[in-house]
DNA sequence: ACAATGATACAGACCTGTCTCTACCATCGC
DNA sequence: GCGATGGTAGAGACAGGTCTGTATCATTGT
């Protein structure tokens, strides 16, 4: 009776699991309607009833790698409570492993933004907002932390952060785990003086 | 007698021109072949004359990009002859200022390997050619420089660097400019200790 | 019987690449 | 001098494919 889990899951949510992984893997435009229906068994009827369009489709892919991202967030946060320092260090040593996971492709929301360049797609606005939301809370940690400049460290630290994501597999660089973490190490006790351990 | 310079060029010259300048704007997959020979005002004809398809102008367009880059880099470095230090710190200042730029819009490198994932396409191929090439010339650099551990520090510069065109105007994250040159300043003498000057 | 879904055909737009035809202009034979 | 010739380039039609989105019909599970 009971089929696979993929089969059983209504058609929408097979249409989104496709949808992200192909949108990820091979970028947005390469994917078309019609490979999205084919790898998920869907009518391309059922798409279209649960999704105004393809943007439509590419807005709610955004937004679940949104909120997956902010859990993400929120997981590696919660393993250092009331310790802003450490949290920011472990940030960075959790993207060092997750550059190295073989699905790993770049970063979804930057590889979005190079591909859909129109200032007015609603899915290139949830990419630039959600950096937005990353900034802030970097922020917050700094400032938490104690950082002489929270905003240079902020700035400083996000653009460590856009690099790793960008000199990963995207690019292919080679070994560069060791690198985010240290530098990102290097940044945080260099702007935080040597105060509170 | 004499007309606008541009009407003097030869259509393969104001081809490439033209397909730079909307290849590195819009995008490369968003720019197509009708909308580049009515910008130049040339034959279709005379485009395929000159490139075998577009992906072979698109190669055409990136190696342009990168004997550009290359000069770019040339200069920056002559201008701090036998200090590798500074000539490492310079380049990231310079990085800063073209980032402030209103035409910029990210690496285009990174632009084109994030639009075109196949692997076997070659313009793919060129832009991870550059990268790797950019980065020995960043090791040659921490070599010279006298670096403790200069695979670490090209490593955490050209993550600096990637995620500085990153974060850029192509993400709109404000002014990231101080960030870039204080943030490479900060690893560069951390991991040269405070050898020679 | 009914609602949701699969399958498929189709319309309209766009994209790459080919083909034909014409115009211009420099060079060469005479 | 001067006309013929050949190379370069503009204009536009066209073929073949792909993409999004719609409409129609069959199927299945309850």
């Amino acid at each position: 009776m009971a089929e696979a889990a993929s089969a059983r899951k209504p058609a929408r949510d097979r249409i989104l699991d496709t949808a992200a992984e192909l949108f990820y893997r091979e970028g947005i435009r390469a994917v078309g309607i019609d490979t999205i229906i084919a790898k998920s068994g869907v009518a391309k009827m059922s798409l279209y009833r649960n999704f105004e369009s393809k943007d439509d489709l590419v807005c709610a892919y955004l937004e679940r790698s949104i909120a997956q991202h902010s859990a993400w967030w929120d997981r590696v946060v919660a393993r250092h409570p009331g310790d802003p320092r450490a949290q920011m260090k472990a940030l960075f040593v959790a993207l060092a492993h997750w550059i190295d996971h073989p699905k790993f492709q770049g970063c979804p929301f930057t590889s979005a933004a190079a591909e859909l360049r129109d200032p007015a797609n609603p899915a290139r606005a949830l990419a630039l907002t959600h950096k937005r939301m990353v900034r802030d809370r970097l922020h917050a940690l700094a400032v938490a932390a104690g950082a002489d400049d929270p905003d240079r460290l902020c700035a400083q630290l996000q653009l460590l952060m856009e690099g790793a994501y960008a000199a990963g597999r995207a690019l292919d660089l080679g070994p560069s785990n060791d690198a985010v973490a240290s530098a990102a190490a290097a940044l945080i006790d260099g702007a935080c003086g040597q105060a509170r351990p």
